[in-house]
DNA sequence: CATGAATGAGAATTCATTCAT
DNA sequence: TATGAATGAATTCTCATTCAT
């Protein structure tokens, strides 16, 4: 995913770069710089990442890390912004249909299943304890990631969840509630295991599956209609 | 790793202690050193926290801190070992009556409005944000961690599950899957939000209360009997 | 010096420059750079001040600054030098006429008052400081600044008083002492002050005519005929 | 002087240092700083100075310098401090009999001689040069040193002026406004010269006597009593 | 000829850790 | 055994100056 996120930051460069074009080398390199920002970040933390480093895997000057960003912290924040907006819109397409579901059950199986392979990538755990780790540093940053993040999980759930109660295919008196509890009934367990266990979690395919499963059922008892 | 530590830096009792110094200075300056560090790692995180306010809040100098512990990383690891301790026996406890009660939904309740109480208490969120933080460089003890607390914690809870469904209160093909989504139905919406909100994070007791009963409610719509 | 360094950078005039542009684009940038040269040198100081500055205030490329300046030095020299000459101009003329003076004591009483508002320019007063913050870095150029503004002036000063004293109306045996004294009775009290005053000081004109007119007097007992 | 400075500092090491009087190696090295630090800033300026160059003349680690100061801003500002208040004194002690004088003619030339030997030290030279060069940067400092400097030396000596007023034996209806003529008739010439003339300027005594003398006579000719 | 980037070094400041007294 | 100082490196950031396009 990170790597979706810097390709539509960078402008295509279609071979020909006619001397009227100059593409900006400036958002090349701002894209460079992001993209090595990102890794190092992610991988040593913020305390550990050393613009040094930055500097060298963007294959840039520390000046023109400078002259981008002004700041470690402003570099920070951007990375982390970047990748929350990558994010956002990724969670927000998956919920929609689900009110106009045709075999509800199939699908909340098909959602928890999507849901809990995407929020468990690697790439998203590391953002996640990285985001925890700065809250004091960066209250804001944290906020932005919750609000974004499950929070509006929870609102878009939410809706398709009220208007399933409305056409009578569920029981949800307090549809937030009833949407939190579907969202950290998918992913606790291997969440919370993730945040414990090194960079190198891995989860199976079957695993997962299980978890998102064993959700919907318990979901669906507390939550379905009848 | 944790024992391994603590033992080396168990001063050499050598007999020849007056009677009036029951304690050892020793022992108290090393409990005061804990204490400081506590502190100041819960406050600054491990990269902010400097030797420096160690040694002045515990009122001794560096070299008596280095005496006692040989790194900056044995020193944390002194202090999450000995929180670990302490939480852990207090999480134990809560459960270990609930297959003997008489009336199974009252004290679902009880069990869940305390646990939820206890692990939300601003001290363990800190705690549990510094380990998340620091998992990479300290692998170790962040699986010390979720071993002795929540994986110990589900399999406690699953050994009461395991009793009562065998008494058949409750349906658990797999109790130990059934603590985990009961664990986690209760702490999951308060724990996550403290994760992402600054450390001032303040829930009133009727919220609590409220996560804990819905918790419980989910939770026998699909695990209770019938 | 200083002019060895302007005439190295007055850009070769090609011939070929067509008639709509009488001045010379090169000619016009480089008024830009100096223009903004003495805002930033005299806003931050020679090293507060960066030659990014510099540029971006010109609105020129930092190459086009040092293809007209070799050197951050030579910039700041053409400066000072510039600021000097501007300077020096104004300073002679005001002297000249005393000699052929009707009413010397109220010509005396004129120059004066017009002498220290002239100097106490917040202008000059910052150049001032700045030349003597650098007078270590910059030999030639501080003692260029002295020898073209005080003591020339004294020079010049002296010179009337010498025809004055030949004349009768004055007694000066000593005419350039004669000169100092009269120039620094006229200054001195508020140029220190706002040496040491932050770059805001400001005087009224009331203040500075009693200075003015003060002087005289003391000069004139010292110093007058008879 | 500055030697003087630095001892009055250091506590008096009289060989036999009992090891019950640890003298403080604390002091001597915090001495030892700011002895390394005048040197320095006076040598190359604010900007100039480097911490580890002042912490390398002083033989002492850079942490150290750091540990006795916070900053570079406030141990420069130590540094003047200290010496304001030096040279305070000094002036003061040189004004004060006048107004007792036998021959008073005799002791202003005196007093005018030993002034005007004192503030054209180099070593006050190169303070006054830095104090003016940093006074956009540290305005108070400027304005203590202008304050308890030629403040306050106009301030004593306007005061034994109105007492020779009174005695009949000057004529000053504004005794201020004759101290400050006063002061910088002596002082003028050599120090405006010292300003712009690189760290080198040396007077002869017979130049400064000369100028001493001189201001006298201006002095008592406008100020003088008859 | 102008622009963005590169260079390459230097500055202040901080830290964990270790001597020496 | 406890204290102040030393060590020595690391880190963020800045600047004057110079290529390359």
């Amino acid at each position: 995913m990170a790597e979706a996120v810097s390709k539509q930051d960078r402008p295509a460069r279609s071979g020909r770069q006619s001397s009227r074009e100059p593409v900006g080398r400036s958002a090349q390199k701002r894209a460079a710089i992001i993209d090595a920002a990102r890794t190092v970040f992610l991988r040593d933390g913020y305390g550990g990442a050393g613009m040094d480093q930055v500097a060298a895997l963007a294959a840039v000057s520390k000046q023109t890390v400078y002259k981008h960003f002004t700041d470690k912290k402003s570099l920070f924040t951007a990375i982390i912004t970047t990748d929350i907006a990558a994010t956002e819109a990724l969670t927000r397409d998956m919920v929609t249909a689900l009110s106009e579901s045709q075999d509800l059950k199939a699908d909340l199986h098909r959602f928890a299943r999507q849901h809990i392979v995407h929020v468990t990538q690697p790439h998203l755990i590391r953002l996640r304890r990285l985001i925890i780790a700065e809250a004091d540093r960066f209250p804001e940053l944290a906020r932005t990631w919750y609000d974004s993040g499950p929070e509006r999980g929870h609102a878009s759930l939410a809706a398709e969840i009220q208007q399933l109660a409305q056409q009578g295919r569920l029981r949800a008196p307090d549809p937030l509630l009833a949407a939190q509890h579907f969202n950290w009934l998918i992913l606790s367990i291997p969440l919370n295991q993730a945040m414990f266990h090194g960079s190198d979690t891995a989860f199976t395919t079957a695993e997962l599956d299980h978890y998102a499963d064993e959700a919907v059922r318990v979901f669906l008892a507390a939550y379905g209609a009848l």
